[in-house]
RNA sequence: GUGGGUGUAGCUCAACUUGGUUAGAGCACUUGACUGUGGCUCAAGUGGCUGCGGGUUCAAAUCCCGUCACCCACCCCA
């Protein structure tokens, strides 16, 4: 136990840090381009905001919260960041003076699961929120955003699927009309089903059971509980994207878990990805806002899960970057070797030395197993003659340099 | 929370079905062939409380029970 991370959770180890990062400052750098603005949440809430936003009867509130008591407050890590946001943005007047905040997050989050392909009890979002509209083309937008990240990391494969819940009267019809229509087949349903349709009946158009998604299909519901105005914006959406030329499919059967949703919602899934199949999701939350402060404001977002984009990521070899090596023989030289090693890194050439007492074959070995671009000899030789020697570790020729001329000679060579 | 599978060297795995001397291989690592020159080749060497705890047995990596973790699926969700 002592040396074991805890269920669910992961090291995220220097071998793997680089596409992480590679991943974050590409997401950062489009952010930008589309005007979205960091903010930084706390990693625990209390409690009640996410039974308030979430849902009292989601599964995520019932048993997936670590929370903890610090006296007579109750906290929880956060398992998702949007009721964060939703928190900072009316606790930090955020909507004042501006007709449309437009936020982006990268950080972990916490859900206690039974671990499984692409779910973990700590994971990673990156998602965005633009809060104080309700104008369709922010949902174009925020769906083209998710489209662009997806190529720019270099994804394919994956597939849009979009269906709207319709405003909070629009919701509460569907769920009439689905209550309604399940209940003469609710013999045939799955027992889990059966519960589901008085607990929280949308989940029912999500599962996995082959007769219970026969029945799904075959309910002709379609999208009439949706009013006149939601119709004209889901319609509006649709041509859109349509517009931008992003592929999608409207899925009836379409409908988010958490209860601050409405409108137009919409997934990303990928094949790579096992069971967990949804490489981001997301959509209208405008009901939130009139749920934690009764406030009437439009907002609309995406998450992706991180380590779920890492499964997708095409493969690639990592490069390493290391551009000098310095070893040397004797205590004379390592002076004189540590001496260049400074200016080295002061020119802004990355290099390393080797501080072991091994033999000159082991430390080109290391030189060659770290990928250095160069190995820097220095030994007693050197020391007398007044230059040292710069092996070119790819091409395996090597060359004299006077010492004073070291710095510039590599700096040179880095240039081309 | 439920079900199935798997835990053996740093990594990938064998041996488990049918218990039997010192638990093997490949890769990696160290050293040497090659006195101060890496990658290729060859040779030698280091490395294991067989996840942990208990039980059965003359004898357990192997059979049984428990436990922990991982993987996959259900549930749920990014």
């Amino acid at each position: 136990m002592l040396l074991q991370v805890p269920r669910g959770t992961k090291d995220i180890l220097p071998e793997e840090t680089p596409v992480w990062q590679e991943v974050e400052s590409k997401a950062r750098r489009i952010f930008s381009l589309y005007n979205y603005a960091e903010i930084r949440t706390p990693v625990f809430e209390n409690v009640t905001l996410f039974k308030r936003a979430l849902g009292d009867v989601t599964d995520i509130v019932q048993k997936q919260m670590f929370v903890f008591k610090q006296g007579d407050d109750h906290f929880v890590l956060r398992p998702e960041a949007t009721a964060s946001i939703a928190r900072a943005y009316l606790e930090n007047n955020l909507g004042f003076g501006v007709k449309l905040r437009k936020l982006f997050y990268i950080g972990p989050m916490f859900r206690a699961e039974r671990p499984q392909k692409g779910r973990l009890r700590q994971f990673h979002h990156i998602g965005v929120e633009a809060i104080g509209l309700t104008n369709p083309n922010l949902d174009i937008e925020v769906i083209e955003l998710a489209d662009k990240l997806l190529r720019e990391f270099g994804i394919s494969n994956y597939k849009f699927v979009i269906n709207s819940l319709g405003c909070v009267k629009d919701k509460a019809k569907f769920a009439d009309l689905l209550k309604q229509a399940l209940a003469k087949h609710k013999k045939v349903l799955c027992k889990d089903c059966q519960k589901r349709i008085t607990k929280n009946v949308f989940r029912v158009l999500d599962c996995k059971n082959e007769k219970c998604k026969e029945i799904t299909h075959s309910l002709k519901i379609g999208q009439s509980y949706l009013c006149g105005d939601c119709k004209s914006h889901f319609d509006k959406v649709l041509k859109g994207l349509d517009k931008f030329g992003i592929k999608y499919e409207v899925k009836e059967q379409l409908v988010r878990g958490l209860d601050y949703y409405s409108g137009v919602v919409f997934e990303v899934v990928h094949p790579d990805l096992g069971a967990q199949d949804a490489l981001g999701a997301g959509g209208r939350y405008d009901y939130l806002f009139k749920e934690l402060a009764n406030k009437e404001i439009g907002a609309v977002g995406f998450a992706f899960g991180e380590e779920r984009l890492m499964l997708a990521l095409p493969k690639k070899e990592s490069s390493k970057k290391l551009n000098v090596y310095v070893m040397s023989l004797g205590d004379k030289a390592a002076d004189k070797s540590l001496e260049l090693v400074k200016n080295l890194r002061s020119a802004g050439v990355s290099c390393d030395f080797d501080y072991s007492d091994g033999s000159l074959k082991s430390k080109l070995n290391e030189a060659n197993k770290l990928g250095a671009r160069f190995a820097i000899i220095i030994g007693d030789d050197e020391i007398n003659k007044g230059k040292l020697v710069v092996k070119f570790m790819q091409e395996g020729k090597q060359e004299e340099v006077e010492f004073v001329n070291a710095v510039g000679f590599i700096k040179n060579i880095l240039k081309e």
